[in-house]
DNA sequence: GCGCGGGCCCTACCCCTTCAG
DNA sequence: CTGAAGGGGTAGGGCCCGCGC
């Protein structure tokens, strides 16, 4: 098993059961988020399906709860949470972004709150001797943010603030408390992402931190990956109206054998050819619409 | 609300909320699968999600605890679920198909096991007077399958029996039991879903039933949403492919405005031009590509 | 039909201690 | 020290079935 898609081959699933690996996979491993954060996300999107066969059943409790196996008083449960967050502009649990807010937001809070002014200030710990200082310095490299190294109990209070300020909006009853394991879960993964150096010394009983980027992830990264998000929801979304036979949506597929000579020459014709045709057709004022294409070698399924 | 993706857009949801959505929507409402199957799929994408990570952490239940925010204790049991998965074959909880087998499965079922032979054994059902009998011929379509009308008890026996097929392989623990409530869902969707149609007659206490459909879905909208579904994964896994800046994929996003009396022949010029491009470099034997292309107007974000 | 009562069990969360390397 | 393995707990929710109206 050498990445995440052979796994996902071996288990030979169902499309359905694909669109959802690869949704999995890019929100906890790649985007950060946990594993009950997704775990909600997909409840509350199904509790919105539930809401709407709820409107299309005249409002039937009962009804509702036979078409997808759901109790109707837990209907009942659902309804009102889905209502209230149409019209009382409660918050359901949802993902949100590609990245949970208090590990996206760090970096700029970090160099909000602990900035480096003169060049020899980068320390925003006290006590620490020149040679320790040296020993540090000599870790990291020279291009890092201009954000100053800190301690453990700084970086937890930034953690702190982070995440109750990502809570605010919810009610108390809802708010998902900081507890250690969870703290101790946004440190980690701030480590594992990169965003965060962690430096030990041996001389030191706590570890000491720095921080490695502007942004939770690698700027050409994170680009691409939420461009991937963003074209595959609109696709969807598209194929949706597609399936629903609504006028002026096309749906094209492909296959070709290309010979390997003339691969990169045909993709660049292909990129071309799209630039030329919107060109043609482009005129302000018009109905605006969206094209989402991808190609790539077939994957073998 | 007069659809559902005006319920998806009054939330303003993130683009990965969005493919949740969808997928929920496609799932529940449109293929059938039970509230419960779906919650489970997102569940075992995540552990699979999980059990990538875990190998990546050096089968460190801990460190792959701590990143996505689990109890190592938990981890471990989702690690063993997947490794009986991947080695001896176990089931894991999916949703394999864009509809649940018994419900897909039941007209061909029907068919097969309630034929009509000649043209005046049309009841499976004894006892029925004649005049019953021209009252329900009234009531029906004259082009409904080949497939005698049934009794209850006799489509309750079908229902059970393919629910237990569904289920064979799984171990006896694992087993969904066929409960009332269960049994009563399986047959609402199918009435719901227009497979089945329940003919109520004042003289009889229990009602009849006589097969719609030789398919669960309607020919052509069933085929459109397997469409829909497969391009997406496609789509989904050569824009993952992408985001890893893997060579030779090729992404491309055009957003364009068209005067209206241009639109159909925009679309109908896109597509030659695809045919044409497909055309020009096809060689049998060479490197098999997909490309997949979705185009329309805007959605209104 | 409908609403309300009971129940079981899994699992996402929290925390603790003990023992081995 | 860290990691594995065990213990404790609460709350929500997916499931089941009743009863009375």
């Amino acid at each position: 098993m050498v990445n995440d898609t052979e796994l996902i081959d071996n288990l030979s699933l169902s499309s359905m059961d694909q669109i959802m690996f690869y949704l999995a996979f890019s929100a906890i491993r790649t985007g950060g988020h946990r594993h009950g954060t997704f775990l909600n996300a997909a409840a509350t999107a199904a509790k919105c399906a539930v809401y709407s066969t709820y409107l299309e059943q005249n409002q039937s409790l009962r009804k509702t709860g036979f078409l997808h196996h759901i109790e109707p008083k837990r209907v009942k449960e659902i309804i009102e949470e889905v209502r209230m967050a149409l019209t009382e502009g409660k918050l359901l649990k949802l993902m949100g972004a590609q990245e949970p807010d208090y590990l996206m937001h760090l970096p700029h809070y970090w160099l909000a709150t602990y900035p480096i002014a003169t060049e020899d200030a980068d320390f925003a710990v006290q006590g620490l001797s020149l040679q320790e200082k040296r020993r540090i310095r000599s870790k990291l490299q020279a291009d890092l943010p201009k954000a100053k190294v800190i301690s453990t109990v700084q970086l937890m209070e930034m953690i702190e603030y982070l995440h109750e300020r990502s809570q605010q909006d919810f009610p108390d009853k809802d708010k998902l408390p900081l507890s250690d394991s969870l703290a101790e879960h946004i440190r980690r993964q701030l480590i594992h992402s990169g965003t965060v150096i962690k430096i030990d010394l041996n001389s030191l009983p706590l570890p000491l931190y720095a921080l490695a980027r502007e942004s939770y992830a690698p700027a050409g990264k994170a680009a691409r990956t939420r461009a991937m998000i963003e074209d595959t929801a609109r696709f969807f979304k598209l194929m949706r109206r597609w399936a629903e036979q609504q006028p002026r949506v096309i749906r094209i597929v492909e296959e070709l054998d290309i010979p390997q000579h003339r691969i990169d020459q045909a993709l660049e014709h292909l990129d071309v050819l799209l630039q030329n045709w919107a060109n043609q057709y482009h005129q302000e004022g018009g109905e605006t619409f969206i094209l989402h294409l991808c190609a790539g070698a077939k994957p073998d399924e």
